[in-house]
RNA sequence: GCCGCUGUAGCUCAGUCGGUAGAGCAGAGGACUGAAAAUCCUCGUGUCCCUGGUUCAAUUCCUGGCGGCGGCA
């Protein structure tokens, strides 16, 4: 199956590029678990109406903000966007900045059960109730290697592992995790990349231009729709800054709000960036160097398609 | 001009009763088993403003300079 894969940190440019991509041989698949959420457009960076009416853009504004989208709705998605696109005679490109939706897609899905929500919010009161340790012991018990793999003030997969025994009554070191990439796929990798300074000053100079565009409006929005700090997609840089931040003097500190983005953006960046690096074959190319990418894109195409 | 305070990591500062120094923030590297814009781990050598002096030894004490801040004129 003929795929591209575009990736890159917050901010590297990915857009513009897409701007010149033709859209009567491509189609994008959005790898952004942001951008799938309705009403959140300038915070995450949305294409605009104008792009996607010059080429098709599949997983975007596909649920609100109180659902929880997850890397198997992503990867289910994505595949069958991807055989519809190859067969309309196009190539998919698969654009974004989520690593973890990329790897996966690449590799395919671990074995390992989907997430149990009532398990998940059982877990979650009982860490609050005992206390880590406490279910820490619980895992050393059931699952000694996860239990070793995790660190210690890992709450977050801690209770991940606890939910898989609870939910199976199987260790989740026991489940497969795919390291190969999938026979069906030979897929073309970019991967943008500049230097750390460049990146950080467009980043910083995208925050400033977000609150010129109106990203304190959107919240303010948001919060009328109702929707509050506990909301999966509150929990995005853009966002959660708004429901963090404390009010001086009965008004919204905007410019501490402002920094604080810059700098959670910069700090997603970086760890894009790690991810992204053990994405194996990846081709790493400065953004601007646009025609050769184009051009690479296009000799892929003949190629697959011959 | 005079008096006082001050000059230490990119920033804000602590400290050394004389034996060349450490926190927070910023930053860097890494991990990643169906929430991943999440979650977590590791990383601190810098003319201690400059110049003389005292001393075995000065970033630390003393002299003089230069910069900053405050007060008085």
């Amino acid at each position: 199956m003929p795929v591209v894969f575009l990736f890159g940190p917050t901010g590297v440019g990915k857009t513009s590029l897409i701007e010149n991509i033709p859209g009567s041989e491509f189609e994008i698949i959005s790898a952004d678990s942001m951008q799938v959420y309705i009403g959140m457009d300038i915070g995450t960076a949305k294409p605009d109406a104008a792009l996607r009416g010059k080429i098709t853009h599949h997983l975007i504004d596909i649920c609100t903000p109180d659902k929880q989208f997850h890397l198997g709705e992503f990867m289910q998605l994505a595949e069958s966007a991807c055989r519809e696109i190859i067969e309309q005679g196009k190539v998919p490109i698969i654009s974004g900045g989520t690593a973890y939706y990329f790897k996966h897609f690449l590799f395919g899905l671990p074995e390992a059960p989907e997430a149990d929500q009532t398990i998940r919010q059982e877990l979650q009161a009982e860490l609050e109730a005992v206390g880590n340790e406490v279910l820490r012991d619980e895992l050393e018990k059931v699952d000694p290697v996860s239990y070793k793999r995790i660190a210690a003030t890992d709450h977050y997969r801690l209770l991940r592992a606890l939910e898989v025994y609870r939910k199976t009554g199987r260790p989740l070191s026991s489940f497969q995790v795919p390291d190969k990439v999938r026979d069906e796929l030979n897929p073309l990798i970019i991967g943008l990349e500049r230097p750390r300074e460049e990146l950080y000053a467009r980043i910083n100079v995208r925050v400033e231009e977000m609150f010129e565009s109106g990203l304190y409006e959107e919240v303010l929005r948001l919060q009328e729709e109702g929707y509050s700090a506990s909301d999966p997609g509150m929990k995005a840089i853009g966002y959660k800054e708004f429901f963090r931040i404390n009010n001086v003097a009965g008004q919204t500190d905007l410019p501490a709000i402002e920094e604080e983005i810059q700098k959670n953006s910069r700090r997603y960046a970086k760890r894009q960036l790690t991810f992204f690096r053990s994405i194996p074959g990846t081709l790493w190319i400065h953004p601007d160097r646009e025609e050769e990418i184009l051009r690479k894109m296009s000799e892929y195409k003949k190629k697959q398609c011959s």
